[in-house]
DNA sequence: TAGTTGTCCTATATGATCTAGGACAATAGG
DNA sequence: CCTATTGTCCTAGATCATATAGGACAACTA
């Protein structure tokens, strides 16, 4: 696990970290029982604070997407039984979608317009 | 035209402000030569700090969305041949569809799984 | 025991945001 | 001409999030 943190970023650092760790278990790259490097190491690899580091660490615990421990380090959590997550998954995204297409309608768009547009951006995303 | 400010949003107030007049003449309810209210009675209005209100009038300007003279006021400007309005609808929607989409990628949803979703909650909200 | 690791602490710096209010030019309407 | 309105410009200060800096310590490993 490497990061790439861009300082220029509206992101703040630490929200870089957290999204870069996400990403990487949500792509495969990490999977459970995996270690990340030491907060100390990404601070000095990436030129960042340590604390800054410690922030975006101690922020993915308390999500429960790595568990932590002193003296050993920190590793990527087992997910837990997987349906349980999809259904809240599902909620999640299914607010977001209605949010957007409450702007939709308020932008007075066709429901074609719409989605030719989700459509257009599926293939920009490269979704997986 | 009426504001409505969250001062707990994590969104600058100022920002509120330029959304929400975005919105209003993408979506029609703000039309070409339409005036706003007085700098000074909105932020009588949302008590908030009348240079905060004339930042997001000077943003609005300088995007070309406001024509503004000192002791008339500001106006909606007239959309051009292009129709920026509504191009610029577009970038809002495609924005708020990015990001519903990062987060489908953040659960591993597959692409077929969010397009059926996207068509459920379409049956569901009753876009026009 | 010595080194690593995460954690906690105080202190400081910076930038964005917001408030506060004074001052002024352009404009509109008597 | 006079007055009120409107947008604009200015300085000054408060607050908050972010980030840096480094000291100290407990838990763990070898």
């Amino acid at each position: 696990m490497l990061f790439r943190i861009d300082l220029n970023s509206p992101k703040p650092v630490y929200q870089q970290v957290i999204d870069q760790v996400k990403y990487a278990v949500a792509a495969g790259r990490l999977r459970a029982g995996d270690r990340l490097p030491a907060i100390r190491d990404v601070a000095t690899q990436t030129r960042v604070n340590r604390n800054t580091v410690a922030r975006a660490y101690l922020e993915l615990e308390r999500e429960g997407v790595i568990r932590t421990n002193a003296g050993q380090g920190s590793f990527v959590r087992d997910e837990g039984p997987a349906g349980v997550h999809r259904a809240r998954a599902r909620r999640v995204l299914a607010d977001l979608i209605d949010e957007m297409l409450a702007q939709a309608r308020q932008f007075q768009m066709a429901e074609a317009e719409v989605i030719a547009l989700v459509n257009e951006r599926l293939s920009k995303v490269e979704l997986e």
